[in-house]
DNA sequence: AATGAATGAGTGTTCATTCAT
DNA sequence: CATGAATGAACACTCATTCAT
């Protein structure tokens, strides 16, 4: 590729780029259903037409914006798992630092979780089953989790049942963080967190 | 009020319910917005223009479904927190007796809770506004009980973490539990969310 | 036909005459495009399903409203003009004499010509084709007059121009006196008019 | 503004006069409340979208049609009120030097004029209020100069019913030769009307 | 005859996407 | 690549008329 090519290539990249945080402004706001594609140019400075040259549809920039969510997550969790498995490091630690991650990615994307954990579910079938989908599959990460820590102490109880209380809770109580804007202070958040949560899943 | 005059009454309430059913069943295959007066109205068997002797607007229509929601999930708690008061029931018995009343009536309401959980945020700002302060208003009750629970042994703790901790699961655990039809046994769900509440809330 | 059938009869057209009272009003007021069949059966005190007992059609009772007026318009003034012929009236008096007449025809039919004159034309091209028939025929009638006065001392004119001024004025000045709700004395304005008519159409 | 901004600024103008003359003459054929977009956009040679990116509305088109009528007619009326005083020209010229103008006018504007003299009442109550507004502001204009025309001969009379007499007959009569066609000559039409007009008005 | 629920064709407006310049 | 005008399918809602009771 050429010198010229490859700048062409940045610049390029750059303007998809300012279209993707233009739009998930505006979907944060008026939601993906009312908003139209002159919002997200309005917002970009640039022309309706403009617009798909980069993306080739409205759905186009969500699923962008979404995706990579998923795996966000749960790379949260694997690298919890991973760490845990190998340092032995007690699971208070280990769960007090797998908050503080989640604490900073979803302050890193408040916008997008908001979108994802709000409002997905109700623009469309397809959409709906994805975040669905995206939360089973995390809460199956965690199983595999809550199966492996009976070794480091866990009472018995119904993994699954266990697992879809962290992830409720992880994503409820993060979703209410967000929304009042990081009110509360985030190491008070995390410890009554990590307390309730491994409290309610580890023997006395 | 005639006799005929009653009669017609009541026929003029099964047909409005007959919408309502009709229109709840497609909201939730389809979402609000993708779901056409058309659809609500093949499913009733009827025709469109019929459609708005009975309701002013597809958001009404809605609105109605919706409406009551916040009402019931409060209701039970508040029944809760009376008999708690009252009759000093252990916090265990008395959780078990909540989360049973929930299961039937998330049972009862599953269409309506998938579309209030799953959809209402993504419809619109107004919705989603809407959505939140159901919820919000929820976790204040919660919170209440939380604060009295102390008295009953609870650990010190920050009871607006704590709420919103029970809420998340509650409104998560029974999500999942209506989407995957029931399938877990209703006495392990609740024993065991149940079990993990009560540990994370209390002291050992 | 039997008592009982003529009795019925009457009340029939009691009933009709009803809807016709009440259509006008409402017509006044809305406008023909703007009225609904329920605007006129609630003011009749009846049902939507009675209307169509009675008229067949929206049309047909707007119809029934108007029709009678052209020959109310024209009949007026064959009066005039064959009083004028047998009894050798002066001028001045006839046309004083047809315009009190047109007074009282006004205000008892007031709604009715209200929606003659301002509202018929813009209600489809049919009914605009009906009202510009209705001034036109009128104007003719007026312009045999006006061909006749010249045995009385008109000064040498055209006929259709003249012919269409006075109805144009007649029209013009009484849709003004009818929307003043008649403010200005009957008298002054029938002297005034007739003062100028008389002048504009005689020689000196 | 660039040359090309310039540039697609006329076209853009150009397009909208092409849906001003479009909706002026479907207007005229088939009246305000029986006329499609579509039927505009079919005369424009265009889609029924694009009419939205030049007219917010139905309405928007028919008030921007009918705007200025006002204006025109009553700037008519003041020009001739200046002259006649700046210049003492005797009435009759003046009046006739009106006509004159006015012939043009509505020759120019004559579908416009149509849709306002026979359709505007018809179409809602609020555009019959504002032909009644307008038709009522013209008369007021012409009162003023009744009133004046006593310094030049004019006889005693109530300048209300004068003024009404001339609005009246100038709508009316020009509305008929409108509607003819143009038929009569313009001098013969004017000579007459201005004839009769003065000798309605003045002293003898 | 009276009622008012039922019907469904009809219409203004929106907006994602395309395309000429 | 950039622009924004052009396209037209889609949809909520209305209302004259019909019809079952």
């Amino acid at each position: 590729m050429s010198l010229r090519a490859k700048k062409s290539e940045i610049i390029k990249k750059e303007k998809r780029n300012l279209y993707l945080i233009s739009a998930l402004s505006v979907f944060e706001e008026k939601g993906f259903n009312n908003t139209r594609i002159k919002d997200i140019t309005k917002k970009a400075g640039t022309s309706v037409g403009n617009f798909y040259n980069y993306f080739k549809s409205k759905e186009e920039v969500f699923e962008v914006i979404i995706s990579g969510l998923a795996e966000l997550m749960i790379g949260k969790f694997r690298e919890l798992f991973f760490y845990f498995q190998e340092n032995k490091i007690p699971p208070i630690s280990a769960v007090k630092n797998l908050f503080r991650g989640y604490a900073k990615m979803f302050k890193a994307k408040k916008e997008t979780f908001l979108i994802f954990l709000e409002q997905m579910g109700g623009i469309n079938s397809k959409y709906r089953a994805k975040r669905n989908e995206i939360i089973d599959n995390f809460t199956n990460e965690v199983e595999e989790i809550i199966i492996k820590l009976e070794e480091f102490g866990a009472r018995y109880q119904n993994p699954k049942v266990t697992a879809r209380v962290w992830t409720s809770t992880v994503l409820g109580v993060f979703n209410w963080w967000i929304r009042s804007d990081f009110e509360l202070e985030e190491k008070e958040l995390i410890d009554n967190l990590t307390d309730f949560l491994v409290r309610g899943t580890m023997t006395d």
